[in-house]
DNA sequence: GTGGTCTAGACCACA
DNA sequence: GTGGTCTAGACCACA
């Protein structure tokens, strides 16, 4: 369900939360859902335990786990995951319309490109 | 003509190199123009020179920059640095694609988004 | 009659025990009065007899509840309650005007959040 | 300038976080002032470096300080952690005025304790 | 068993 | 020298 990508240059703890992220999103995570404790997550991916503990601190500082102390982590909510999604969307946007306009491309030109990769994807 | 922002988490060397690739495209350093020395840029920017260095190296890398020994650095040409630039728009794309997707956004609220962003943009 | 909040951070026990102190306050719990057993209290609200049994003995740490060995727990008294609520409204008084004192606030304007609190609240 | 208190409940991290806080508010760390650097800061308190990374990390996230890798951490604005302390004293009048209610006083008795507090305080 | 805090210590990128 | 990430491991409160 996870795969940690050791190559990546991001930081594992946030690679953990992205996909964590991204399962709430795609409903694989439902509200008041308990995800893996955190020494059970550690040993499965064969990390140090607060390396996971880092990931879910810094998904509850998002709104979008909770903790209870003694039982686990648990999932807060899909419209909250949603909205930071939102947010994080926003942001990519405004660099990538800096980036475009800075290599003088047209706004029709970029939205070609986009919906070029969105059918070409996965 | 380059201003750092210490409170950006990127390192300075990669504000310094992007702030370079922009200037490059949009004409204010032409074709075997000469880039400041690493000394004086240093002082100027009040930073190690070692930060210019590596922000030099950077452009070198990227094919932007051409060092002559003992004279200094200097543009190679625009094109290459609008190839460079699109390479990361393209790249940016994808990751935005890929959340937008995860967001459950269609292909036409993301250049909804995108165009208005554009507009209301500087 | 007591709900419980997962997301709080605070522990299960805490708000449990805060809860019955307020209920005692309010008059809803009246000197000599029964409170659940610790059983069925636990399964009423779904949580380890061991967490009743905590909040039970943090209030009669506080003197608002006693103990008949074999009967259960009754109420000691509203006065009680009352004289623990001051307690810990001096105390949250202290770290409030400390904090006040610290953002350069005027007493007068402290005192006026707190009416517009209280007329503005529940 | 920063004393821990091991007999108090709240972690270490979050007792040198309110610290700084209070020293940005006081005015004895200014805009842009250096604090000290997580190991002289360790050594000096006798804890773990990462205790106080944590703790500037804490700061960074609520916007009072920022950093600057390899070069240290810096205060980010008084206005900040005024705007964090005002927000921090109105979550705590909410909690008093809710425990005052149930303890059916009244706001001017209230308002009478926060002054004397005030008065009598340091 | 579960998360929270903390220590001791390593290695890295950046300045 | 400075912060960032991570490991290994301890002890605690809570359920």
């Amino acid at each position: 369900m996870i795969v940690l990508d050791y190559t990546d240059r991001r930081p594992l703890y946030e690679q953990i939360a992205e996909r964590f992220q991204s399962l709430v999103l795609c409903g694989v995570l439902e509200k008041d859902a308990a995800v893996p404790s955190v020494r059970s997550l550690a040993m499965e991916l064969s990390v140090n335990p607060n390396t996971i503990q880092r990931a879910y601190a810094e998904l509850e500082r998002r709104g979008i786990l909770y903790t209870v102390s003694g039982k686990g982590n648990f999932v807060s909510d899909v419209e909250t995951a949603r909205k930071r999604q939102e947010t994080e969307i926003t942001e990519e946007i405004r660099e990538l319309v800096k980036k475009a306009r800075e290599a003088k491309m047209t706004p029709e030109r970029l939205c070609e490109l986009l919906r070029r990769d969105w059918n070409g994807g996965q």
